[in-house]
DNA sequence: CCGTTTGGTTCCATTATATGAAACTTAGTC
DNA sequence: GACTAAGTTTCATATAATGGAACCAAACGG
C-alpha cells in the first residue's frame, strides 16, 4: 500500500498531493486530504500552502476546499502541444480513422500506465482533450502491450512491477509470465492484439510508434467490437497502421529537433 | 529581474524549472536551462532529475533534451475538467456566440495574468483546448480588467505589482493610477470595455463571473473589431452576457459542491 | 451559555535535505 | 593526443522541511 513508490524529496511529496487532488475529481478540504495522505498535519498543511501560492492549487475561501489550480491548465497547454504526440498525430489519426472506419486510440506510457492522448471515434467526430487524458492498465490493452513489447529491459521491469494483474475478463493475461510470453509473440509478429482482455466484446490491433533508434514513443490502435468485426479483419489494417505510426514517428522527430540530423 | 517572485522552497524552484520548459515550447538541453535559470549547476541538475523521475519531465535519451512529461498531461486533464470553468461553461458559450454572432472568450486569473480557458470563434467552430491555454496581460484586456475590478484588495495589489504596463497601443492604460480609475468606472458600470488597449482595431465588452458571495471566478467577453462594429453596439450585448455569466456561476457552484447550501 | 469536539493554523527545537563550489568524467574538436 | 565543452558526482555546510504539541476558532451538545 501507499504504493506510490519513491517519493523523492519535498517535490515528490508535493506532486503526490497534487495527484491526490486530481484523482479525487472534486474539491477537497484539508481534513479530507489529511485522512487520505499519511503526512503529518503540519507537513501537509505547508505543502498545501506552497502549492496554493504557486498556483498549482486553488483554495476556495468560501468552502475551504482545494482544487487544481489554473497554472496547471497553462502548463497543460504546453505539455499537450509539446510533449504529447497528439498535435503531430492529428491528421494521421484522421486518415487512419477514415480508411478503417474504426475507432482509433493514440496512447503513451506514463509510469506503467497507459495514457490515452487522443482518440477518433468512428461515429462522432472530434472530442479531443475531454476524451483524452484518461488512463488505463498496460498489461491488458492493445496499446499497453504494444509499448511494453518494445520497452527497454529496465523500463519493462519497472512497468511490470506497477501492474496490478487484475483479471478483468476471462481472457486477461493475469500473471507476469503469461504477459512476458505474449510480449515475445507481439515482438515477433510486429503488432499486438487485445483479445477481449480488458473488456468483453472489445478487441483491437495495436502497433508501437518507434523512433529510428527503436525507442517507444507511444502506440496506435484500431479498436472495434466482436459484434462488428473479427480479429482477423482488424489485422488487415495492421500494415496501414504501421505506416501511419512510422509517419508519426518521423514527424515527431523532425518537429522536435528541427536542426538535427 | 528574476522577477518570478517568492520562490518558496524547493517546490517553488522545481515548478519554476517546469515553467521554463513550458515557456520555451520545445525540448531543451541541460545547458540551455542552465543559462536561462540562475540556479547553480548541481542544483538545477538534481531538480531536473527529480522532475524527470516524477514524470513531470521526460528526458529524451537520444538527444539529451528535456520536455514536459506525460504526467502533466494527465494532471492537465483533471485540472481542465475540475478547476477551469470551461467544461461547465461550454453550452453557455455556445449560446452566447450564437446570439451575438461575435467571438467569445472565457478567461480566468492566473497570478496576475489572464488565462484564456475557452473561446468561440464567430466564424470557425470549436477549437477548444488547442486555442485555450493562452495567456495575456490583465491590465489591458477586457476580461482582465473585469476580473481586477472585482478582485479583493490584497489580490488586486498583488496583481498590480505583477503588471508590466507596457504601452501596447495609444489607448493602453499604462500606469497603475489610470488603471485604478478605470477599475472604479468598470465597477460602477457593471462591465468593462477594451477600447483598443491591447491591439489596434480590437474592441470588447467583458463581464466578471461572480459567485453569490461576490468572489471572482472568471470573466466572459464579447470581442469584435472596429471594422465590424462599435463599442456601443457591443454594449447592447452586456445584459445578455451578464445573464450568461450568472448562469455559469450558479452552475459552477452547484457542480463543485453538490450537497451544500 | 458554557464545556467539548472538530477542523484548521502556528511554534519551534530537531533533523534531514537541499545546496553549490569544485573535482571529475565523458564526448566531441582541432 | 592535448583541448574544450557538456554533463555528472562529491561532500562539508547551510538551509529548509519536519512533526509533536500547543493554540485558536467555530460548530456542537447538553
Amino acid at each position: 500500500m501507499g504504493a506510490e513508490g519513491h517519493a523523492d524529496g519535498t517535490v515528490g511529496k508535493a506532486l503526490d498531493v497534487l495527484d491526490m487532488v486530481a484523482r479525487h475529481g472534486r474539491p477537497l478540504r484539508f481534513s479530507d486530504l489529511l485522512s487520505r495522505a499519511d503526512y503529518p498535519k503540519a507537513t501537509l498543511y505547508r505543502l498545501l500552502q506552497t502549492l496554493t501560492n504557486q498556483g498549482m492549487l486553488t483554495l476556495d475561501p468560501d468552502h475551504g476546499t482545494y482544487a487544481l489550480g489554473v497554472r496547471l491548465v497553462r502548463l497543460a497547454h504546453a505539455a499537450w502541444a509539446q510533449s504529447s504526440l497528439a498535435p503531430i498525430a492529428r491528421p494521421y489519426l484522421d486518415e487512419l480513422a477514415a480508411k478503417t472506419g474504426e475507432t482509433i486510440h493514440l496512447a503513451q506510457m506514463d509510469l506503467g500506465q497507459v495514457l490515452y492522448v487522443d482518440k477518433r471515434n468512428a461515429a462522432r467526430p472530434v472530442e479531443m482533450f475531454a476524451q483524452a487524458g484518461k488512463v488505463g492498465p498496460a498489461y491488458c490493452t492493445g496499446v499497453g502491450k504494444a509499448m511494453l513489447a518494445w520497452a527497454p529491459p529496465d523500463a519493462l521491469r519497472e512497468a511490470l512491477a506497477r501492474q496490478s494483474f487484475h483479471r478483468h475478463t476471462e481472457h486477461t493475461l493475469d500473471t507476469p509470465d503469461k504477459l512476458l510470453a505474449e510480449l515475445r509473440a507481439i515482438r515477433a509478429r510486429g503488432h499486438a492484439f487485445d483479445r477481449e482482455e480488458h473488456e468483453t466484446g472489445i478487441i483491437c490491433c495495436a502497433v508501437p510508434i518507434l523512433t529510428r533508434t527503436g525507442r517507444v514513443l507511444g502506440a496506435l490502435s484500431v479498436t472495434s467490437t466482436t459484434a462488428r468485426t473479427t480479429l482477423a479483419a482488424l489485422e488487415d489494417h495492421a500494415e496501414l497502421t504501421k505506416d501511419i505510426a512510422a509517419k508519426i514517428a518521423t514527424e515527431a522527430e523532425s518537429w522536435r529537433f528541427p536542426e538535427q540530423n
